[in-house]
DNA sequence: GTCTATAATCAGATAGAC
DNA sequence: GTCTATCTGATTATAGAC
């Protein structure tokens, strides 16, 4: 029945160009120019060969979107293994412009099914990793230091985090200071000065 | 030089059509949906009565912010006269759907440039209005509960608000119940319990 | 297994008619 | 002041050639 048309070997070499040029436009046009011509063009090839790696677009989304969250998690282990884990979560979700291109998958989401099931799955595994070492950490330092469940000191920080992110790619930066100030400082009373940033 | 074509009026009766049209669609389905074509259809119009009412799409895209955005201030200035206004703040930023639309807003805005200053002018001045009202309210509470600055007790709660709303969307709910109840904790502990919803 | 020729549809925008 | 006929180009997707 559905689709008799075949598509090509999920290693073949131009799969991977076409993946890295998706991601590079949408990342820096927004997910509504990622187009199969200018994935293309970006990619140097013809622009049927989208389809013929890809079935529909939004395969393409997702394929993108998968191989960026398979390589977040190996990241995050990494990070995670830090004595600071809280102080590494910040860094990186204030810092990474991988925080970007999740805005844009998660918008992208809103109105996919596939994907954003997609997008919740992966998240709750990023979210299982880390209550798991946070609770962990959070025991070491000693209980009731705020009486802060780990998965809610999570979720503060990620929040903050994100809408940081979001405000400054819109040019916005009132309460930002002061904000990462006393982030910044619950996180030194918790898990004290932080150490230089991790490696890779 | 520039476009000498002539625009409909700003006060004619399809204009706002056109927008209620284009508003429900990028709800529904994305900006991405949000094509001359499918706004006209879903106004029962002709597809080229978008361009008479506004020259560009972006220009669309404009006004539905505006619109919306003056709307929202004038709501917003209505729920801080609330006797507890982080209370009203909390409730209106998880619980209204108007975070999804500026979710899409913010999204779009993300790679055009205009649609994002304005979108940063609108936010400063929800945000100004808000800290003066909650600056106020800290004072009246006594200060000192946890020394956050008002500002910082805005951003704070908005990061968190806004965190949930999107999870919430994509199906998540891991963390939520956890985080909603240390946060209420902290506005009961300011403002007491939450008296019943404001009117509007 | 890899790619191309081609179909069918849809897009934004404008000039000009009422 | 309001709307329509129409141009031009882009987009997804498939069937079929190498």
């Amino acid at each position: 029945m559905a689709s008799a048309r075949r598509i090509g070997a999920p290693d073949a070499k131009n799969r991977g160009v076409l993946l890295d040029a998706a991601e590079q436009l949408m990342l820096e046009e927004g997910y509504a120019a990622v187009t199969s011509r200018r994935v293309a063009q970006k990619a140097g090839l013809k622009p049927q060969l989208v389809h013929y790696y890809f079935r529909t677009m939004d395969d393409l989304f997702m394929a993108v979107f998968r191989r960026r969250a398979e390589q977040g998690l190996r990241y995050q282990a990494e990070i995670l293994k830090s004595p600071q884990p809280l102080w590494a979560l910040w860094k990186f979700h204030t810092e990474s412009p991988d925080t970007a291109l999740t805005m844009e998958f998660t918008a992208l989401a809103n109105h996919r099914k596939e994907l954003r099931a997609e997008i919740a799955y992966y998240a709750e595994r990023f979210r299982d990793e880390q209550s798991k070492v946070v609770a962990r950490a959070l025991e070491r330092y000693g209980t009731g230091v705020h009486e802060l469940p780990p998965v809610v000191a999570i979720v503060l920080v990620m929040g903050v985090a994100q809408l940081l992110v979001i405000e400054n790619t819109l040019g916005m930066s009132s309460g930002h200071g002061e904000t990462v100030e006393i982030v910044e400082r619950y996180l030194r009373q918790l898990e004290g000065e932080p150490a230089i940033s991790p490696g890779t």
